[in-house]
DNA sequence: TAGCTGGTTCGACATGTGTCAACATAGACG
DNA sequence: CGTCTATGTTGACACATGTCGAACCAGCTA
């Protein structure tokens, strides 16, 4: 899977990395729309291991990390993979190889619209 | 239920709405305890109806909604309940009866706290 | 070419989750 | 008291999800 097939929840604008999927949920009622694309993000990191090897690839230097410096969680190897290409497909994440070794990597506009979400005060 | 008996997301200090249950997501990896208690508010807020909910909760005047103000989202209305009392169980919301009808009301120091696990630039 | 190591995919299983219809409960109002 | 309306709870069901072992693929090194 290529990486540019997932990045669900920005905007046209998401290049520039400005343009949140949604307005901050206390600013109005969601859409249903909009809510199904919110919806995917938070579910992604709803699992106690996703957010332990998000956390582990967003704090890890350079903001990537390859795969043997993060798949220390207490599950099986594939179990691993199988959570990093959920938040691949959910746009938080990004994958290359290079070598022998895969490494990962944040997608910070994306994590940005998701805190833009909760934090009203943080919006322009 | 008691709104007392479900508060998960916020450190010792919560009543001062200062203490996020964990460090931003890119400071440091997160341990599996922080995670357990991270992801279940992800989790709550992972699913579209509940969002929309929430949303509408957050939209609202006040900060409070009663119920028949926010349950046209498409489902039956124990599917809402349903809803409403997860989000309550994951702290972030209260309810309240008054007279015929219940109100829901946001938890505006989770929600910060969660925001703040997001937006490292957004912690004191 | 063969073998080794890192990582992904497959197949299967148990558990969790969203949903609804039916029933139960809490107040208001007579 | 009885009835009506507004919510919550229960039970059941289909479906999604987390997990693992086994098999598979990609690149290195000999």
């Amino acid at each position: 899977m290529s990486n540019a097939e997932v990045l669900p929840l920005l905007g046209p604008a998401a290049d520039q990395g400005v343009t949140p999927c949604c307005p901050p949920l206390t600013e109005r009622p969601m859409t249903a729309e909009e809510a199904e694309t919110a919806a995917r993000m938070f579910k992604a990191l709803g699992d106690p291991v996703r957010l332990r090897l998000f956390s582990a690839v967003a704090s890890h230097e350079g903001g990537e990390a390859c795969v043997c410096d993060i798949s220390d969680v207490g599950v099986s190897q594939p179990t691993v993979s199988h959570h990093l290409k959920k938040l691949k497909e959910a746009g938080l994440l990004t994958s290359e190889r290079r070598g022998t070794w895969v490494y990962y990597r944040v997608e910070p506009s994306v994590l940005a619209a998701m805190g833009r979400l909760l934090v009203p005060s943080a919006a322009a």
